[in-house]
DNA sequence: AATGAATGAGAATTCATTCAT
DNA sequence: AATGAATGAATTCTCATTCAT
C-alpha cells in the first residue's frame, strides 16, 4: 500500500544501525508489517536501498541543476547550490546520511550506477567552482580541494542539523553560503538582492518525527 | 604474535565492507591465520574495533593535544591543530574511515567510552575557536557551525588523500590551514615563521600498501 | 505445526546422549525438520528443554495431587501416591530420565523455577509420610530417609521399565506399593478394595515406539 | 605430578555441570594448570572419565565382594552389601554420581567396558537376593524388582548424604539395611553381633572440601 | 495484499587437541 | 613437566528469502 512506510523505516534504520547490521525483519517491525510483506514492496533488502538512493540522488541533481539555474553569475551559482545542498541534506539529513554510507553496501553494478550520480552531482560543484575561477570571480589555492571541502561541510549538516534547533534552516544556509564565498574569495556584495535560496523537498524515504517509531 | 596484524587487516576490511559486513572468517584470511585463532588477540570482533578505535582515539587527542601547546597565539593553534588533525586523518585515513562510521556498530558501554574520548577530542577546536573569538583574533557569524565545518572538512581528507597523489601531504595542510584562517577571519600573517606542523604518527591499525592483501 | 513432535524428538535425543551432547542439527534431523525451523518452536535449545521439564513436573504434581486426594487415609494415601509415581514414571520414562538428570543444564533462572517446582511434587511425599507416622499408621527410623528411598526407588523405574516386558505396569505398581507399606510398616490389610490406581497420562512430549526415528 | 588432582578436579565439574558441558579449559582451571598439560596425565577428555569410572567400579566390586565374604549367611550378606554400598556411595558421592550418569557420554568400546564392570557388580546383589530366596531367608514378590529397589535406594545416597549433615554414616548404613530387611522380609535378628560394616575407601577420584576450588 | 512456516547458507564463537618451545 | 599459540571441526543461532495459503 505504501513503499514510502518502508523506506522511511528502512532509512531509519540504515541511518541508526547501518545497512548490514539491519535485518528485514527488524525492517518489518518498524514499518508495522510483517517481514515477508516487504518482498511486495521491493525485490530485495538492497533492492529497498537502491530506491532510496536513487530518488534522493536524483532528487540531489535536480536540486543543485535548479540552482545553477538561478542565475549565469559564478558567484550568485555557488551561493544557489551551496544552499540547496545545505537545505536538502537539513531536510533529509537520515536519507542523505545513508546515501553518504552505504554505497559499500552495493554490489558492483548498483554501486555503478549510484556512483555515476553521485558524479553528476559533485559535477555541478566542479562546474561553478571552475568557471568563478576562469572569470575571475572566484580565487583558491586549489580548485579541487576547495570543491571537496566546501560539499564535505554542507554533508557534515546532517550529523547535527535538528529542525527545532538553535538555527533556523536559512540561517544555516546563509552562514555556509557565507563560509563558502570566504574559502573561494568571492564576493559577497554580488548576492544582494540575489533570491538564490529555494524550498528543498522531502523525500518520500525521510522519516519524520512521527512516520514510524523505533522498535526496543 | 601480533596484534597489528589483526589490526591491519581488520581497519582495511572494516573500512571498505563496514564492520557488520564483515566475517570473522573474512578477518583471518586477510590476516593470514585461522578464524579462530583472532580469539587468541581479541575477546570478540566488537573487541577487536574498540581496540582500533581507542588507540586512534587517544593518539589523535595527544596529536591535537601536543598542537595547542605549541603556542598561546589563538592563530597558531588553530594552525597547529588542523594541520595535526589534516596530518593524522592523511597518514591514517583508512583508521579513522572506521572510528568514524563504525560508533554506531558498538554496544552502549563501549559506543559511550569512545564517544567521551571523541567529544574531548572536539572539545579542542572548541577550545581554540571560543579563545580566538574573545581575544578578536578570530571571527565568526557562528562560532559552532565553524568549528563543526571546519572538522567535517578536515576528516574528508580521509576519503580521497593519497600519499602518492597529485598533491603532498604539508601542500594539503597548508590549504587547509589556509581554508581554516579564511572561515574564521584569522590573520594568516600571524603565521609567517611559526613552524607548527609536526609529522604525524602512523597507526599501527593503519595498513599500508604492503602490510596485508585483501582476499578475493 | 507440531510442538510434541520436537518435543518427542528431543527427549529421545537428551535421555540417550544427554542435552549438551545434543545438537540442533541432531534435533532437526531427529524432528525431520530443518535445524532452523526448531526455532520457530521455541526460542532456544534451553527453552525447549524447560518446555519439555514444565509440562512434566507439573503433570506430575497434578498427578500426585489427585492421589492425596483419592482418600483421608494416610496408608490409601500412600498406596495411590507411590502408585501414580511408578504409574507416571513408567509411562513417560524419558521425559521422567530427562526431568531427572538435566535440571544441570539449565541458567540459573531456570534452574529455580524447576526446582521449586520438584521441591513442591516431593512435599506431597513428604506430606503423607508425615501424617501417617503423626497419626501412627506408618513407623520408620528416620521419615526423611524413608521418604528419599522411597521416591528414588519409584524414579528409578524410568531406567528398566518396558511396557512390553515381563510384568504389566499394574503389577509393577502393586509391587511397589508392597514395598513402601514394608518400608514404612504401614498395614497392606487396609489397602483390600480400595480403588487408588489410575490411568496415568501420557506427555506429548515422550516419544512412543513409532514417533519418531533415531538417526544414523 | 598428579593424576589425582586432576581426576578430582573433573569429577567435581563433571558432577555439576556434565561430562559434555566442561570444557578441558576450565578442567585445568580447576586443577590450577594449564589445559594442555593435562594431556601430560591422560589421553583425551573420554580417557579421564574412563580412568575416573574404572577405578570407581573396581574399587565396588571389590568392596561388594569383600561384603560377601563376610559371611555365608544370605542376611548377613545382604547386611554387609547394603551397607557397603551404601557406605561407598557416601563416602564418594561425586565419583558415584558421575559413573552413574556419564555412561552414556562414552563411546562403545569404552561403554561397553565399563558397563560390563558394572554388570559384574550388580551381580553381587541378584547373588545374595537370589541364594537368600533359594534358602527362604528372604521372601519377595518379584526379586529382580526388590533387587533394582534395593541398589536405586542406596545409589540416591549421592544425591543428599553430606558427612556434616543431620545423621552419621553409619545411622545411614543401619537405616538401610534395615530398609532392605523389610523388603526383602529378612530377620534382622541374625544380625545381631554380626560385624558386617567396613570402612569404605575413599577414592582418589573424590574431590574433598578443600582439595579444588569451583571457578567463577 | 498479507502472512506464518520453512529453509540453506552463513554468522560469531568455542571446542578438543597438537606442537614447538 | 609445562605452556602459549594455533587450528579444523563443531557449536548455537540468525539471516534473507521463498512459498502455500
Amino acid at each position: 500500500m505504501d513503499l514510502g512506510k518502508v523506506q522511511r523505516a528502512a532509512v531509519l534504520l540504515f541511518a541508526s544501525r547501518g545497512f548490514a547490521a539491519t535485518g528485514i525483519r527488524e525492517l518489518g517491525a518498524a514499518a508495522g508489517i510483517n517481514s515477508a510483506t516487504i518482498y511486495h514492496y521491493t525485490g530485495s533488502k538492497e533492492d529497498l536501498l537502491v530506491s532510496i538512493m536513487r530518488s534522493c540522488l536524483e532528487a540531489m541533481i535536480e536540486s543543485g541543476s535548479a540552482a545553477l539555474r538561478t542565475s549565469a553569475e559564478p558567484t550568485i551559482q555557488l551561493a544557489a547550490l551551496v544552499a540547496a545542498h545545505v537545505g536538502f541534506t537539513a531536510t533529509n539529513p537520515l536519507t542523505s546520511r545513508v546515501v553518504e554510507y552505504e554505497m559499500r553496501a552495493l554490489g558492483p553494478e548498483n554501486c555503478h550506477a549510484m556512483q555515476s550520480r553521485r558524479d553528476e552531482y559533485e559535477s555541478l560543484f566542479a562546474q561553478v567552482v571552475e568557471r568563478g575561477l576562469r572569470v575571475g570571480d572566484f580565487s583558491s589555492d586549489d580548485a579541487t580541494m576547495a570543491r571537496l571541502a566546501l560539499m564535505e561541510m554542507g554533508t557534515g549538516v546532517a550529523h547535527w542539523y535538528r529542525p527545532d534547533g538553535r538555527l533556523t534552516l536559512t540561517e544555516v544556509q546563509h552562514n555556509f553560503v557565507n563560509m563558502a564565498c570566504k574559502i573561494l574569495s568571492a564576493d559577497r556584495a554580488l548576492l544582494d538582492g540575489a533570491g538564490y535560496i529555494r524550498q528543498p523537498a522531502l523525500l518520500a524515504s525521510e522519516p519524520t518525527p512521527n512516520s514510524t517509531s523505533l522498535p526496543a
